[in-house]
DNA sequence: GACCAGGCACATC
DNA sequence: GATGTGCATGGT
């Protein structure tokens, strides 16, 4: 499996290029975006994303202040804004708790522990705990998402009925535990997933992984 | 107008 | 442990 998984990587990587993810400037940035990507398309994340910018909110003090109103208001575009701003309240009463506001303090806590606190977030579920532990705090942890699964699936590596654990595990027990590696393979799955793996429609003809 | 998107919590069996 | 449901906007 190591050398297949291994294999696919490199064919993803020579279709399609780096995908520069993820998609923001700064660390906080990253941590909002997983959580308003929950079942969402990043296209109306970014206008969600653009309006926290514009009013000059995407900081971790003024957001914890910020009304629930505005907030949801704010990120509107985004979908279910009002069960998101509640996620983001939660998340950000977690993070100024805990560690006093402080993104810094946060990264130097040990991997597994920081994964167990942000799941006892109520909102944070296996794939934002772990996209923020990758694509903000850069930690080695790989993200699972239903592009992924269907893709695995489609392509037998796994059952149907697989769980988030046991697909994860299937990547890191299997790859370099490398942070520019868990990117940039997740990165790829979703770009596969979306141009040629879809729910009802899949391309399997012109896979580039056929 | 239906379908889908970079999920999650909660109720119920 | 499995299955079903609510949450909501915007693009195709």
């Amino acid at each position: 499996m190591n050398i297949k998984l291994d294999l696919i990587y490199k064919r993803l990587y020579r279709y399609f290029g780096p995908q520069h993810w993820w998609p923001a400037k700064t660390v906080f940035e990253v941590m909002v975006g997983a959580i308003l990507t929950q079942n969402t398309s990043w296209n109306n994340v970014k206008k969600a994303i653009d309006n926290l910018k514009k009013k000059k909110f995407l900081e971790p003090s003024r957001l914890y202040r910020l009304s629930h109103k505005r907030l949801a208001l704010f990120i509107k575009p985004a979908g279910y804004y009002n069960i998101k701003a509640k996620r983001l309240k939660e998340f950000l009463s977690f993070l100024f708790k805990s560690y006093k506001g402080n993104l810094r303090t946060m990264t130097r806590e040990d991997t597994q522990e920081l994964r167990e606190k942000l799941l006892s977030v109520n909102g944070i579920g296996q794939e934002t705990a772990d996209s923020i532990l990758l694509y903000a705090l850069k930690k080695p942890v790989f993200v699972v998402d239903a592009y992924t699964k269907r893709i695995l699936w489609r392509h037998r590596f796994i059952k149907e009925d697989s769980h988030y654990e046991e697909i994860q595990n299937l990547f890191m027990k299997n790859l370099k535990k490398d942070v520019r590696l868990f990117n940039e393979y997740h990165a790829l799955l979703v770009k596969l997933g979306k141009d040629f793996c879809l729910k009802r429609k899949p391309k399997c003809d012109i896979c580039p992984l056929k």
